[in-house]
DNA sequence: CTGTTAGCGCTTTCAT
DNA sequence: ATGAAAGCGCTAACAG
């Protein structure tokens, strides 16, 4: 037995179904007297419009999705929580949709999503999006707005797309120079997917900056970690067992440095003192590690909610005509992870 | 422009839209060439059932809500991803709301997901639940499925409601004993929210282990750290300005842990020479700290999958009868954080 | 100012 | 085996 309906409200307030509507949602055309007889009645019986019905009717939910890898990574749990308060803020509802960076299930989630009429999406995965290109231009042509958060890269182009970003190329800039400064030239790039878009942007800063600093790039020296913290420390494991090695190390995001960290211990060596290990995202744990993480800081709830203000401004506006690219510029926190670089310099041939 | 409609698709098959329906839905009574035929064209014009229409009709809409506090703390990033998964496997959408610990939010929640007609809705913050009771009721006689989860507390007793928690005293007495076994005696508890259930639970299990080991209890070694990180810090800072000081503290949470890492540093003290620390929850981080944090584990994607999967068998069996209440048991992960003491035993008058 | 009608897209009797 | 019709709860158009 559901909450009562607006044809029943009516009844007891000796209205038309019409008038009730009317007079919750606003109208002034309506005779005083009623309107406070049906509003009296309303709060008296507790009355909830039915949101289904609504959004049949009105073609629009005020409903949105966010489609993430995973919300129980530091960074994306907190860029949820920005998403989420403004959206709620808003009067809108979110669902959640987890990829598990498995593109089939993203292709689900996508359907799922407009089969539910949502009015927007924010595409958070670290997922390329060209894999969801196709479904996400028909989510498009249906009229679910779109935000692409965190994604760059040359690929957005083509769709017409807005998107809130981190300079992320700047951000690794800032710590290969950072690193440079300190007199390392050995200096290696822990990647996460080599395939996600983010990564090749970060891993463009680092191999930008580290051009510009005259260093040579070593391919062996930039493994994959596929973002994840244990695959980073078997990784990082491995390239310690080599020689040369690297007498710094960027990793592309905070879980991985810690990985690297474990991986160091492992070889019975040290951070700082045998590696500088700096980070990527500025997760909340990364100043309580020992070394207190040297890493790139992002404001991850601003960035949040900045995709959220978009996608709402794009479901109001109606989308026409500009389609903006907000890039938030990272800052370096430097804490105890790197410092002078102690290895003589190697002559890199 | 919204996706093809059922009406559009049946024309296009030359059926009728109550024969597309039985055939999308599987009903075997259908002539197989028509089966065919329809089913072809379905998937050639990629049609889609709204769902919003369904539910409408059904009163099932196969979507589910999630309240929590905050779903960037590491606990509840977890919960969340063991409670998505599953809820996505079984073909439902999920909702995520976010209380932030405002007992006005999460009423609005409430009536929003009423609205929307969700079929479930598991309750994991840690707002008292008697703060929101009422409204928990209507949902439940609006057929509306419960489940708790992680708040056990007597309180829970007056609403017949399933729920999945942590038997939180015994994984605090764990602790306690660990501490005991270590030779402290003068043992503090940084308590969450004094309101909470939860903080009940784990507070109630310090007391009750603290008794059983006769040690006495200082309620000014309990102070509120609100489950956070920078409040726990100050509490901690607090209190080790006092005389005397207990030698060891268990905080309700990691996060709060880490806080009192950070208060015993300012203070120019050490983990665990000055101070042994041992946390509950687990997170993530927790074996990458330094020291690494002893704490209580809980397994909470398993946590959040279970109470998944009880909120799910609620809605399909029904909600007959039996009302279960899983609770899972905690296990005490020692590592560098809590050491012998090394204070000698001070007499508490 | 207000009521009647129609229909959003779907399913489900009830006939045939 | 299949179609016509009604209706889930709401609102917009169109009378009046």
């Amino acid at each position: 037995m559901r909450s009562i309906t607006l044809r029943e409200l009516a009844r007891k307030a000796r209205v038309s179904p019409a008038t009730a509507s009317r007079i919750l949602n606003g109208d002034p055309s309506v005779r005083q007297s009623s309107r406070e007889r049906v509003l009296a009645l309303a709060k008296a019986l507790d009355y909830q419009p039915n949101l289904l019905a609504k959004g049949l009717r009105a073609g629009r939910t005020h409903t949105l999705a966010l489609i993430v890898d995973n919300v129980a990574n530091p960074f994306f749990a907190d860029v949820t929580l920005g998403i989420e308060d403004r959206v709620h803020e808003c009067g809108y509802s979110l669902f959640l949709c987890n990829t598990n960076q498995d593109s089939k299930r993203a292709l689900d989630y996508l359907d799922a999503l407009s089969a539910r009429g949502v009015d927007g999406v924010i595409y958070a995965s670290t997922l390329d999006v060209e894999q969801v290109a196709a479904r996400l231009d028909r989510l498009r042509r249906e009229g679910v707005r779109l935000v692409l958060l965190g994604n760059l890269g040359r690929r957005l182009h083509t769709l017409e797309v807005p998107s809130v970003s981190v300079d992320e190329r700047t951000g690794v800039a800032l710590a290969v120079r950072h690193l440079v400064e300190l007199g390392h030239r050995a200096i290696g790039f822990v990647q996460g997917r080599a395939a996600s878009v983010i990564n090749q942007e970060r891993f463009a800063g680092y191999v930008g900056a580290l051009a510009e600093a005259g260093c040579t790039c070593r391919p062996e020296w930039c493994p994959e970690g596929h973002y994840r913290l244990g695959p980073a420390q078997e990784a990082v494991g491995a390239l310690l067992a080599r020689s040369p090695r690297p007498t710094a190390l960027i990793a592309a995001n905070d879980l991985m440095a810690l990985g690297a960290y474990r991986a160091v211990r492992e070889n019975g060596l040290r951070v700082p003192e045998d590696l500088s290990v700096v980070g990527f995202d500025d997760v909340d744990f990364a100043q309580d590690l020992s070394p207190p993480l040297t890493t790139v800081h992002v404001d991850r709830r601003v960035l949040g909610d900045t995709a959220a203000r978009a996608l709402l401004a794009a479901i109001d506006g109606g989308g026409g005509g500009e389609v903006p690219r907000v890039m938030l510029t990272p800052r370096l926190m430097v804490r105890g992870s790197a410092t002078a670089c102690r290895t003589p310099a190697v002559e890199v041939s």
